[in-house]
DNA sequence: AATGAATGAGTTTTCATTCAT
DNA sequence: TATGAATGAAAACTCATTCAT
């Protein structure tokens, strides 16, 4: 009876890729809740429901495993990117679909974040050393260039925008606003984490991007 | 000889507002480095050149020791908006200044967004918990609605625009750009972190918005 | 060979169950010998032989482990309780039994009395929170009272004796004098410890309530 | 004006016997509640009031403290036992007002008790070295024994007991009773703490030793 | 592949005690 | 006499990681 292991009665004995799904999904959680230095591996094998040995077995530290954690964030980013097909879009449709893309995946996603925070903080060190990170290029910056050169060449956007701060800047209005909503909160004593902020947020953020951007 | 005690012999020797400064610099730059979680006490009390205990006596525990550099952060901010005087000044020029300090000082300053990480990924715990913050109100959303208001007047500025977002918006295009440089960088594969860069930066965010803000 | 693991060249390895029972051994002595508050739980894992962390994996915390010691004591006069057998016996020798039993055990386990100091001045906060220790209840003080009874009605006893009190007072004859012996000792200037002392005492114990207890 | 400061304004300064007073005061609340190990001496500058060096510059140390708090319980026995003058008194009311008063000083001063826990702890370490204890000899011992004398001249008691253990006997039928009243009432599941259970213990202790004395 | 036992180095916090005024 | 600052040693407890099965 060699396979009895996997009837419906013990469902997960060796399944080492569900296995290590389950880890990153309790990594993804508790590295979001509490940073790479706040994270506990205890609280990770226990979320996942396996034992703490298979963090070390499947990704070798806790370091590493944070690495993975953020090589699937930059990869889901990539992949909505990958989908948005803004080539053949008008230059105007096509940056505002990109603002709302980007405000969209941080509302969809707001551990994004808080999990680059750290990294960020140590300048960066697990994305450096990472060839998956490197080999993953958002196509966003070209793709912004031809749309701003497009807009230009049609009499939509002025000229003289740079496409890099572009992209940062649609990033950051964004950003910033997710990234701190309980200080900007507790600052301005006002609820910005309400459905309804977040709807004025994004159309704050459009229209200030696209005013910009007419000649 | 009445003030013999501050000579340069035993320059440290019983001053307590001395030590908790030097407790407080010293936590400051461990935070910003380390995050709340990953600062040490030791190494703390080790970078103030005091005792451990003291961090205790004076500050009660680590928690409060952050707290304490977050109400030192802000107030400096505070002292830095105080200063602005934008009233007095035609509303693009107001505007122009406001970006610029908010640039300026996250330059000056890229302490303050780390700092600020691990309180907003706590739900902002300690700066709901603190009076002292509570008391500091920034004078700027008001400033800005007035200068908008102005400035709409005068035909210099469109209408339509949310006074709270616009100083969201001008934040967070320094803010993500301070915050992200390590992983822009790394993706982009160019060094954002020098000075090139940041007057790149700054004149960009200028430009982005004041262009936004015409009629 | 199935019982290979517990041959001689690797006694310890891998045994749970006498890991836990090493540092019970070694909390009883430690806990009898310093008191809750003296205690350290460096020391209990020192003279366990063990890490220091199993002590926190195996039982919680110092609190839990001194309750596990508790309970394990009264276990132990439970015990000797259940293999007294007074029911078969005449009312005088029962009772006498009891007596020197009672006497017998705390000059056996002095340890006994210095474990529960804590506990009283605590207000038995362990104790009281035991769902094994209220599983344990003493027979003994039914079995008084029957003897008692019996002994009244076969004109050994006199009446009016309140059981509970009995129990006490033949529990308190010998604990005080095991409790106090150092204290006692220095005050009388007489060393109570001999075993000549000891022999002295349970002779007096037996004495003073069989005496008390005639018609 | 030398006298200045000892007016109602300031009433406690420079009073050095009051402070010592209210750090002895302190000390025996805190050794009670605590023990000697987990007494604070911060607590007990905390509770006296007064600064935590003044526990040094009286005392030493925590142990001379406790010390001072051991001789100061004695002390208050002697005073008691001092004014009982059983001498004139027929044998019988001798013993019973011993046994009473016996009781009722542990009912008013439950503290002595678990004062002396730690120190039969530890051997009597701090009593050992304490030349006015040595000096503060108990009467009663002497006391007894003549009254069992006369008493066994009369009649009234019967021979053949002896005075040290009948002197520890009817101190331990109440100490007993008091000091492991929590660990009684929990195991008993009945608040022996109540003023009726205390009168109805001083009743049977009284019971007890007077009939196990009758010839 | 998976588990629970075990470890050593740390981490925050506490505490008795001493110093300087 | 009295105070608050300051200290060093140690306390309970934690944590990433490795071992044995």
């Amino acid at each position: 009876m060699p396979q009895q292991r996997s009837t419906a009665a013990e469902p997960r004995r060796r399944d080492p890729a569900a296995t290590q799904k389950k880890l990153l999904v309790a990594a993804r959680r508790e590295f979001a809740q509490s940073g790479l230095a706040g994270a506990r591996v205890d609280e990770i094998a226990a979320r996942a429901g396996v034992n703490k040995q298979l963090v070390y077995h499947y990704f070798g530290d806790k370091d590493a495993l944070y690495l993975a954690v953020l090589e699937w964030v930059y990869e889901e980013i990539r992949a909505k990117e990958r989908e948005l097909n803004l080539a053949g879009l008008p230059p105007d449709k096509a940056i505002k679909k990109l603002i709302e893309a980007s405000f969209d995946h941080l509302a969809a996603h707001p551990d994004f974040i808080v999990l680059l925070n750290d990294e960020n903080r140590s300048g960066a060190r697990h994305v450096r050393g990472s060839r998956k990170l490197a080999a993953m290029h958002s196509p966003l910056v070209d793709m912004v260039s031809k749309i701003l050169a497009e807009g230009i060449k049609a009499g939509t956007f002025r000229k003289g925008i740079n496409p890099v701060h572009l992209y940062i800047s649609i990033a950051g209005l964004s950003y910033f606003f997710f990234s701190n909503t309980p200080t900007l909160s507790a600052i301005f004593g006002k609820d910005l984490s309400s459905a309804a902020a977040k709807r004025a947020r994004r159309k704050h953020v459009v229209d200030l991007v696209m005013q910009a951007l007419r000649p």
